[in-house]
DNA sequence: GAAGACGTACGATTATCGTCGTAGGAAGAG
DNA sequence: CTCTTCCTACGACGATAATCGTACGTCTTC
């Protein structure tokens, strides 16, 4: 079994263009992408046809326009992009990565009370 | 002003060893990091050559061995990849990031204390 | 002072990324 | 049917990364 294919800068702007809409054609995604970046609509289509040479989309090409979906779960490769960072920069710890992304208080306080929630939980579930 | 370099995976694991050493000569740099992996003296020299170029580390070369030293404070950089991270997977939502960080249980009862004590002062900084 | 060890500098190489241009086929408009 | 539009496929190109080999200078040791 090959390695998981961590996803670059340009496929996980794909990734979360996919996730936000489910799935999505090369228009959509397009439309979604430049939005924030001037981008080629060819850029999008082979930055898929990439990803879908690595897995990391699946497609449904019945139709004319290609429909593309996330090939892995959503959470999944969330968790492996924060795992990498953790690994590569703090050493595995969770509170070393914690220390950064509260820096700065720029988080707020409904979010704050968020991270109280899934702290508790951790804690049950070690306790 | 020119923009912040972000460390490649390469220059993060020497900077890495930087931090816990403080300064160091490449040699010394050379056999923490094969502890780890294999790798050749030249890359680890070539490597903080780039890193000097942009300005990521600093060194003293009045002696025959340069000796190397991370030139951003740590925590500027770990910060700055937390925040690159979060903006680009998170949608800037540290509290989506924190959602991953906790997965799996794999951090320790004396971590999640110390998280506690920073969501804690987060929240006193916000009230 | 010759030989080997140790050090830096730097070009070369291979791979990957992000981006786009062009080719060519299918669908739709007239 | 023909023209235009929409779609995919794919090669190409410049930039960056990671790695190493080679060249070459300086200590050290006999």
């Amino acid at each position: 079994m090959s390695h998981r294919p961590m996803p670059t800068d340009a496929e996980l702007a794909v990734l979360r263009c996919l996730w936000a809409r489910g799935t999505a054609t090369v228009r959509q995604l397009h439309e979604d992408l430049t939005q924030e970046r001037d981008l080629g609509y060819t850029t999008v289509l082979k930055t898929l046809q990439v990803m879908l040479e690595k897995g990391l989309v699946a497609r449904d090409d019945s139709e004319r326009s290609h429909v593309y979906r996330a090939a892995i779960p959503e959470n999944d490769t969330k968790g492996q992009l924060v795992s990498d960072l953790m690994t590569k920069a703090f050493g595995g710890s969770a509170q070393q990565l914690m220390v950064h992304a509260l820096r700065g208080g720029k988080t707020s306080k409904r979010e704050l009370d968020a991270i109280q929630l899934l702290l508790d939980d951790a804690r049950k579930g070690r306790s």
